[in-house]
DNA sequence: TCCAATACGTTATAGTATAACAAATAGTGT
DNA sequence: ACACTATTTGTTATACTATAACGTATTGGA
């Protein structure tokens, strides 16, 4: 257990307490490293964000941050996604308007998503291959510039391995 | 010029009247070959995203459905949307919100999208090289039944290659 | 201590999408 | 032509997502 889940999903059985331990560990490196300031609201909302392998929506952390207390308001929830988003602890799945934590937060990257359609689960791929062949179509069409988001909709091998043939 | 668009952006000086017919022509060719209705709504929707090659909201062609005439209600030209979507006569852009007419109708397919940041264009590229190596890395995931969404934002020639150095 | 920058609170509003139900219209068979 | 059925469209209300604008509090350094 407790595998590296950069590259494919999250086993099952894995320790998931560890997957937060670790991402709230690299969260605090990376900002102490850069100067940037992983406040208490920020840090409680990476938390949620972390809280299991499947996107969270701002409006589903805003509901979770106002159980415990006082009620909080979008500005203050978009805010913090800025943040994490502005510093690679987080990524936007732009299909879903939902968020999920980076496992590789070290330098910036445009990974590919892999989001189960049956238990929302998301992997987070790094396949140099991808990237190298839309270069090649990019080069092509004169496109300079650019950065690419691919977010691939699935069974992820669990949801397909498990009950039905 | 009239030259064919799929595979690169549309020519700035390209008769894009006829990027019009011939996206016209073409969806009534394939609505009648499977018996799906092209009802005037639908076709004026279709000419209204079809009238350039930047994506065009759903807010944004409401209003100008609201223009000439009569007021029109979001759920109308949502559904005039999903059926478009359904014929593969539209595609969405999932990161803006926003439809595109598709040039190649014949066929379903998943293609790459790449997106000027600068002018709004947008190119419908089909690399069969990125949806293989995307299967690649779904494959050594074990995902499968998937279906993948490339957009790439950045500049394209028109805009990368005009003014500034 | 004072200052400037950053972060946070609050209210209102913009932008995107769908639910639910009623009315109209188009195809189908008699 | 007629009734029947399915599809399409109209209408109202509402849910969901995101940002503008402005004021207050906190932070970190001169
Ligand atoms: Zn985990
Ligand atoms: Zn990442
Ligand atoms: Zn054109
Ligand atoms: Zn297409």
């Amino acid at each position: 257990m407790d595998l590296r889940i950069t590259g494919g999903f999250a086993p099952p059985g894995h320790n998931h307490r560890r997957c937060i331990v670790d991402a709230m560990d690299r969260a605090a490196q990376v900002c102490a490293a850069r100067g940037a300031r992983l406040t208490p609201q920020r840090r409680r909302v990476l938390e949620l964000i972390w809280s299991s392998h499947k996107p969270v929506g701002a409006y589903g952390l805003i509901e979770q941050l106002s159980e415990s207390g006082q009620q909080v308001a979008p500005p203050t929830v978009y805010r913090a996604l800025d943040f994490l988003l502005a510093n690679g602890l987080v990524h936007r799945i732009e299909r879903l308007n939902a968020f999920v934590g980076c496992p590789e937060v070290e330098q910036d990257h445009a990974p590919q998503f892999l989001i189960c359609g049956d238990c929302g689960d998301v992997a987070e791929l790094r396949e140099q291959s991808v990237e190298a062949a839309i270069a090649a179509g990019a080069r092509s069409a004169g496109f300079v510039g650019w950065r690419a988001s691919v977010e691939v909709v699935g069974v992820c091998p669990e949801c397909a391995g498990g009950i039905s043939p």
